[in-house]
RNA sequence: GGCCUUAUCGUCUAUCGGUUAGGACAUUGCCUUUUCAAGGCAAGAAGCCGGGUUCGACUCCCGGUAAGGUCACCA
């Protein structure tokens, strides 16, 4: 059995040769944690140092329960993995749910599946199954509760927590007074009321059941200075915290700065990345870890990722007004989620891109992020059109098999009506797809799935509208369109070789006073009305509807004889 | 307002005192081409301002300016 107050035995011995603050510490530590919690000992001994290999970097991803997967969050998780892995390390998922006014049903299946999707399951935590693994948990904070009153209790005990019964207006009132006065504002020094309460006030204030929380009583002075090292920003100088911050609320749960410092420490973690709206927190979080006498860990402070608002200024990607923030929009709209993961990789090593280009065909994961080069700069744009092209390239070098399997997915969820007709005949489709693609003149024109259905609208046999020719240019005349079609519909057969296909269109073109190709049309411009290209794409317009499509020999091999010469009669 | 951070082409960035300031995306042009793409080649495009230090500054220092962050019982 555990001894309720967590003391050594020869301590609690000694109980009555302490001077009578401590005793007064002690008194109120019971009276504030009277239940039955596990001692500091046993806690530090049930989460022991892990046995990693030297230089192995343990890091973690520990979002907030919102419903909502932000880009930045999958941005910090990516780090966090290559960084763990590429080190022999371990990456993990901590779900901060301590603040249960934002708790969202269902919210920790959209971190998980959101991680899954992009290929960043964690180690440790919770997994896509919802069954956590990992020996260091329970990975949820709030199924943490014992462990940090545990901790707080003997800050109490040791006179360096204490209960405040501050109500929200009192501090407001400070606050207001702090500010009249023109002094530094914030509950500190003679500004903290509770701070050297008189024992018995606090005891009659817990008698009369006086919602209270728990605060870290600080001993720090804001004119002393404390240099921390910041992983990408380099030494830093900031002033020491001397603010009695609540670590501790009236809900039970602890905040975030004492949920940070006792999980990641009993967790292992060894490099804490996050967000650089943390970087001010430091001298607080400091000031815990030597309170416990814990190591601290190294830290990475990160910029967000930006975009340019509506007045010109640079702003965090919004979950409310940017709907590329939250990761799903990708999956939505059907991006390649390899494709954003190495958008994010080369916003995080800007020598990303070369090494890709060095290395077209290896995973991404075989690259080396190097913690020194991510940017230590404001804050990169999220920037669309770089993601486009991107995807276009992974799209432009799949197989056709894998992106009608792709699509068919992406259809399956998002348009019904596409993926029936994508299952009535996978082998046309594929072929529709093989179109162009393969080796190294891939076509780059599709950036996400959801623009599969329009671009390879006009293969779709069944529902085929007749060209609009009213929005065709053309030097040509109707009659004389007509009548290039008419020839075309007599001489094409589809057994013909792309040469021998090629040859008939120039002979039309011929005939109708175009240069059989360019070349000859650049040497004597006056004597043609154009080229042979003004004529393809008036049998192209015929075929597809479209000006711009794939090769268009072998859009017909795959429309087939009868379709083709369908719609060549439509006009 | 206090404290902290940041500042190079339109965008993301490289440079760690001496470079014609490099690359990628985007843009434009040319070549190639049956169209449209793709591809190849090329062009335009940048050190916030002002002081120092130095033989020499984008790089170091100081000041200004601007942007961002932080100053919660939210993380």
């Amino acid at each position: 059995m555990e001894n309720n107050n967590n003391l050594p035995l020869n301590e609690q011995e000694s109980l009555k040769e302490l001077t009578p603050e401590q005793k007064s510490n002690r008194q109120l530590a019971e009276r504030l944690f009277p239940e039955d919690l596990p001692s500091i000992e046993s806690l530090l001994t049930r989460y022991p140092d892990r046995e990693l290999p030297k230089g192995a970097m343990v890091t973690r991803i520990a979002p907030s329960p919102t419903g909502f997967m932000h880009i930045g969050g999958m941005y910090m998780a990516l780090i966090s993995c290559r960084l763990a892995h590429q080190t022999n390390g371990v990456y993990y998922l901590r779900i901060e749910d301590t603040d249960q006014k934002r708790e969202v049903e269902g919210a920790r299946k959209v971190v998980t599946d959101s991680l899954h999707k992009f290929g960043l399951d964690p180690d440790e935590g919770e997994g896509i199954n919802g069954v956590e693994k990992g020996a260091y948990g329970p990975y949820r904070q709030s199924e943490r509760k014992d462990i940090y009153k545990s901790f707080i209790k003997h800050l109490v005990e040791i006179g360096r927590a204490y209960p405040c019964f501050c109500s929200e207006e009192e501090l407001e009132a400070t606050h207001k007074k702090q500010e009249e006065l023109n002094v530094k504002s914030g509950y500190y020094g003679v500004w903290a009321k509770y701070r050297n309460a008189d024992p018995n006030i606090v005891e009659e204030m817990l008698n009369q059941g006086k919602p209270y929380i728990i605060r870290f009583k600080s001993l720090g002075s804001n004119e002393n200075k404390i240099v921390y090292n910041d992983l990408l920003k380099g030494q830093i100088e900031l002033p020491e915290n001397d603010l009695d911050l609540v670590i501790l609320k009236s809900d039970g749960l602890p905040t975030y700065h004492f949920a940070h410092v006792i999980d990641d420490h009993l967790m292992g973690t060894t490099h804490v990345l996050r967000g650089d709206e943390w970087l001010s927190s430091i001298p607080l979080h400091r000031e815990l870890f030597k309170a416990f006498e814990f190591k601290c860990p190294e830290y990475a402070h990160i910029a967000p990722i930006n975009k340019i608002d509506e007045s010109g200024g640079k702003r965090k990607l919004s979950k409310r007004k940017d709907p590329e923030a939250n990761i799903s929009f990708f999956g939505e709209n059907g991006y390649p989620e390899v494709a954003v993961v190495e958008y994010l990789m080369n916003l995080a090593n800007s020598n990303f891109e070369d090494w890709r280009k060095a290395n077209p065909d290896k995973l991404y994961t075989e690259f080396q992020l190097a913690l020194k080069k991510l940017p230590d700069s404001a804050g990169p744009l999220f920037d669309r059109v770089k993601l486009n092209d991107i995807a276009k390239e992974k799209i432009a070098g799949m197989k056709a098999e894998d992106l009608y399997a792709k699509v068919l997915d992406w259809s399956s969820k998002y348009d019904p009506d596409f993926k029936e007709i994508l299952e009535k005949d996978p082998e046309y489709w594929i072929k529709v797809f093989s179109i162009d693609r393969g080796g190294n003149k891939s076509r780059k024109d599709i950036t996400m799935w959801s623009e599969v259905k329009e671009i390879s609208a006009f293969f779709n046999k069944d529902r085929f509208i007749e060209p609009d020719w009213s929005s065709f240019t053309s030097k040509l005349n109707t009659d004389e369109i007509k009548s290039i079609i008419s020839q075309y519909d007599l001489v094409f057969s589809l057994d013909d070789s792309s040469d021998k296909w090629m040859e008939k269109i120039k002979q039309i073109a011929v005939n109708f006073g175009f240069a059989p190709d360019t070349k000859t049309y650049k040497k004597n411009k006056e004597s043609f009305r154009g080229h042979v290209g003004e004529v393809a794409q008036i049998i192209r317009f015929a075929i597809t509807g479209r000006t711009q499509t794939p090769d268009l020999y072998q859009i017909m091999q795959v429309l087939g004889e009868e379709e083709c010469r369908k719609r060549l009669t439509l006009i």
